[in-house]
Parts: structure tokens; C-alpha cells; sequence
DNA sequence: AAAGAAATGTCAGCTTTGTTGACACAATTC
DNA sequence: GAATTGTGTCAACAAAGCTGACATTTCTTT
């Protein structure tokens, strides 16, 4: 029963009750231990790395977007410049990622990941998948589109 | 487009259309995407509070579960004692959470929330409760069972 | 051409929230 | 009586976020 929740419905007080009807505690739990679990399955290879989580999204994003340029990159993560700075000039320094002046507007720098960034944000990403995959198996058929649409719903609209 | 992702079709290697195949990559980072906004909304009242987010984890499941001891909490969040007694003293401190010894095992500190602990859980939790009605409600009939079977698919088996 | 704005980098310092290791104390169990 | 358990606490440290300030290069606007 380890981080699980107990059912509690004895110790109830009116004031939880009605709170029970109005705000979906369910899901808001759910929401937590799921993406807590699926945030834990890349922490082994992250060790090994030596990087933390921070890197692995940076990895990530410029893997999934090449060309990608900072700015971009800060829109994405929602961080400071000197909070992204840090990890991506360790990533850079240590041959995951590299830059290249752009093309058209030459204040620009168009990150890309190099053989071994590919290597590790695959890495990082299997067993994410794979828990993935392996829940909406279990959910069923027709899961994996209802599930898109809703995570579609949850985030910000374009305009933030 | 803040904070989204562009079509990349045109930038693919043959190495990064092999991946697309088999990661899903797409599931991947609409977790990522979803669970940053919906952590995102409590964060107003957060600030006015002079709390953080570890703050909201405690009082959430403090009041979710009511006479959840010390060890049951910690089980919950996979955190150490250290890091949740610094969080956990502040909000006794502070009056929204009391503590009350075990009346069977009387080394234990059974958790509860006060009434101010209550109104606080109640509206940190009232926003993202509304974004996940919001969202279930547009991605049509039947998503909640769906969805809710994904996340617990999604979380580590009760054996952790 | 000069002035201003934009994209990036960097320095310095601070905060939150996690970690380890060590130790103390009271209460329970063997 | 000894060992174990649940909790608290001290100290030090690390990851990753933040603000504010300032420099450089390059583009845009006047």
C-alpha cells in the first residue's frame, strides 16, 4: 500500500463531504502519482549521465524540435535564461547538444542535438514509452484518443 | 504558439523518424505540457500564502486522508523525513496542520488539517479541479472513466 | 548613420526543495 | 533488559528554480 491512499470515507466530517461533490480530489491524485512514477523511470539513466531532470527535458526538446533556438526553448520550459543557461552549457560542454549561428538572423543560436544527444533522449524516453504503452493496453481500445484529447484540453491554449 | 511545439516533419533524420516509430513520443510530452499548467494554477494563492508547492503536496494529502500518521505521509510523497519535517513545521506553525499521538501507538503523530488547513486545501485543489472538469467535459462522454483508468494504469503497482 | 530594440551570455546572490549522515528520545516489542 | 521503531533535529550539501544587472552582437527603426 506504499504511497497509496486508504479509503477514509469513515472520518469524513461534513465539511469533507461536500467538498468530495464540488472538487475532484480523484483525479488530482491520480494526475500526481502518475506523473510521479513516470518521471522516476529515467532517473537510473540520469544517474549514470550524471544530469538531472532539467537536462533531460532540454535534451528532449531540442531533440524533438532541431534548430530549435533559445527562445524557443525557454518558451517551451517556462524557465529563466539563467536557469536554462546553466544546464544547457553542460550539456553542450559534454557533447550533447551543439549550436549554430542562424542562418537568417545571426543573434540566433539554432540548437541541435549531436549522435550522442539522440542516443541519450532515446535512452531517456524508452522506458517512459513503454509505461505508457503498456497503460493503454490495459485501458483498452479507443484509450490512447480520448486520453490525447483530454491531455490536449489540460494544457494552456496557444495564447499564453 | 508560446510554449508549444512546431511540425519538425521537415528536419527529420532517418535516425529520428526510426524513433518516431517506436517512443511515443507525442504522449511523452502532453503529459509534460498538461501537468506544468495544471501545477501552474494554484501558484497565485501559493504566493499569497508564502507557501510552495511541497507545502500544497502535505496539506492536500493531509486533508485528504485525516489521522495519517508521519510514516504515511512520507510513504506518499517518496520524500525523506528531513526534507518534509522543514514543509510540515512551518504549516503547524502556521496553524494548518495539528498533530495529535497515537492512541494506540503513542510514538506516532497522527496528521490532521484545521479548519484554515481545510479552506486552504480547498482552494488550491478548486482550480485545477475546474481545468480537469473543463477538459473531460470537451473531450466528451465517457472520458472520465477512460482517463481514470489511464492514470492508475499510468502509477506504480501498490508493491512500490 | 545613429539610436533603439532584440537575442544571447554571464556574474552574483538568493530561495525552495530535495539529498545524506548522525544522533537523541520515547515508546513498543522481543 | 535489549533491540527496534516512529519521530524530531542538527548540519551540510545539491539541483534547479528565481531576480537584477550588465555586456555584446546583430537587427530594426528612425
Amino acid at each position: 500500500m506504499a504511497g497509496q491512499l486508504r479509503d477514509n470515507s469513515q472520518y469524513m466530517t461534513d465539511v469533507t463531504r461536500k467538498e468530495e461533490d464540488t472538487i475532484d480530489f480523484e483525479i488530482i491524485e491520480l494526475l500526481f502519482f502518475a506523473y510521479r512514477d513516470f518521471t522516476g523511470d529515467p532517473d537510473a539513466i540520469l544517474e549514470k549521465s550524471g544530469f538531472g531532470r532539467a537536462h533531460h527535458r532540454v535534451v528532449h526538446f531540442v531533440n524533438r524540435e532541431p534548430g530549435m533556438t533559445v527562445a524557443d526553448l525557454l518558451d517551451t520550459l517556462k524557465i529563466t535564461k539563467q536557469s536554462l543557461a546553466r544546464v544547457l552549457k553542460q550539456l553542450i560542454d559534454s557533447g550533447y547538444i551543439r549550436q549554430v549561428t542562424g542562418p537568417e538572423d545571426r543573434r540566433q543560436r539554432m540548437l541541435y542535438t549531436t549522435k550522442e544527444g539522440q542516443a541519450l533522449a532515446r535512452a531517456l524516453a524508452e522506458p517512459q514509452s513503454r509505461r505508457i504503452a503498456d497503460a493503454l493496453a490495459k485501458t483498452g481500445p479507443g484509450a490512447r484518443e480520448i486520453v490525447k484529447r483530454f491531455l490536449v484540453n489540460m494544457k494552456n491554449s496557444a495564447a499564453d
